[in-house]
DNA sequence: CGCTATGTTGAGCAGATGCTCAATATGGAA
DNA sequence: TTCCATATTGAGCATCTGCTCAACATAGCG
């Protein structure tokens, strides 16, 4: 039995997307770095598909790194907070931005991407909703909620990634958090908040 | 005097980024639509920043054509919400995304759009501090609730375009209404938030 | 008219890139 | 060992695309 050389080329692929994006990659990269004819990519994929497979693959791999695991809901939601804008978590969001990009033009990339974007909704919902159940806060409907802290959180991403507009991280971070204590009838910590913001 | 033939190819480019799209427009598809030859577009720019320039010339007149003025401030925001997810403005956020996105690799078109982003962000806030003043609501720091606001539609719009997640666009309307309500101490208006939502 | 400066042209260049396909290697069955 | 199906290779093809540059056109001036 061979080695599987077609998992080889996925994760090749995957590998250089997380490294330059999904733009920069060539075919040619990809072969190279699994140490494989250029041939074989075309054997077994179309480039599209691949680099759909490839980059939602990437986006896992980003949000596992990013997104850790905690042992109770409150202190996973001060995880995700406090991590939304470190520049730790700027190659995941490069990425996505990237990818919902394409996702607009790239019937391929937007099939691959579908499972990464409900994921990361309902990761989000499970913590909203335990919280909500260990009486930590209050949250009626957590997917929705998910939803629009998610939605508020790509926002300001967008904003900080590309300064378009120019926003601070940690001026993102404290509006991010000034949302959620909103979202979930927590009382407002000012000190995280500057008057400047409010 | 000749026709000034450099205008006429940056306004070319300028029409067909709003029909095609950014990456869909070549440089021979600018020089047949202006009527000159391939020459002459790069007699008067590189490639990169008539892009941006036309790109940024094609966003303010989609902004144009999507934001009208309204005589009162909360005229105007209802405007804004009603016309937040409407198809209309469709062609103005798929080229904002995909003006952003390019942002993050191309500082010619980082640098044109960075007028657009500051002046939607000002804009709202114009209102938000006109509707402050005659008491229709309240909102001590305009600049950064526009901020808020934008960004809180910004990731909506992503979500309702790209459907990473699927997000119906009536449901994103709902969700903003009930944001801005929120951000400017207003009454809940519980016909436009169904229960399903909150 | 001749002369010069500026405006304009488009065939062709140079480089990039996804993909083909004839040739070759490999592994297992008979 | 022989044979065949499958795996693998990479030079080369076809296409695309921004840009060059030698040639040509035009307009203003003396």
């Amino acid at each position: 039995m061979t080695i599987d050389r077609r998992a080889a080329i996925l994760a090749a692929a995957a590998d250089l997307i997380r490294e330059k994006g999904v733009a920069a990659v060539r075919t040619r990269d990809v072969t190279a770095r699994a140490g494989v004819g250029i041939g074989l990519l075309n054997h077994y994929f179309k480039w599209n598909e691949l680099r759909a497979l490839a980059a939602a693959q990437a986006l896992w791999a980003e949000i596992d790194r990013v997104v850790p695991d905690a042992p109770a809901p409150d202190r996973q939601l001060d995880v995700f907070l406090s991590r939304a804008f470190g520049e730790d978590a700027d190659p995941l969001w490069r990425l996505w931005i990237e990818v919902t990009d394409l996702a607009m033009s790239d019937p391929d990339m937007a099939r691959a991407a579908e499972g990464c974007a409900e994921g990361m909704v309902n990761e989000l919902a499970a913590i909203l909703e335990q919280g909500a159940a260990g009486h930590l806060w209050h949250c009626p409907v957590p997917h929705a909620a998910a939803l629009r802290i998610l939605a508020f959180h790509d926002g300001l991403v967008g904003f900080v990634l590309t300064g378009l507009p120019k926003v601070e991280r940690a001026d993102a971070a404290a509006h991010l958090k000034r949302f959620v204590a909103l979202e979930l009838g927590l009382p407002q910590q000012n000190d995280h908040v500057p008057s400047r913001l409010v």
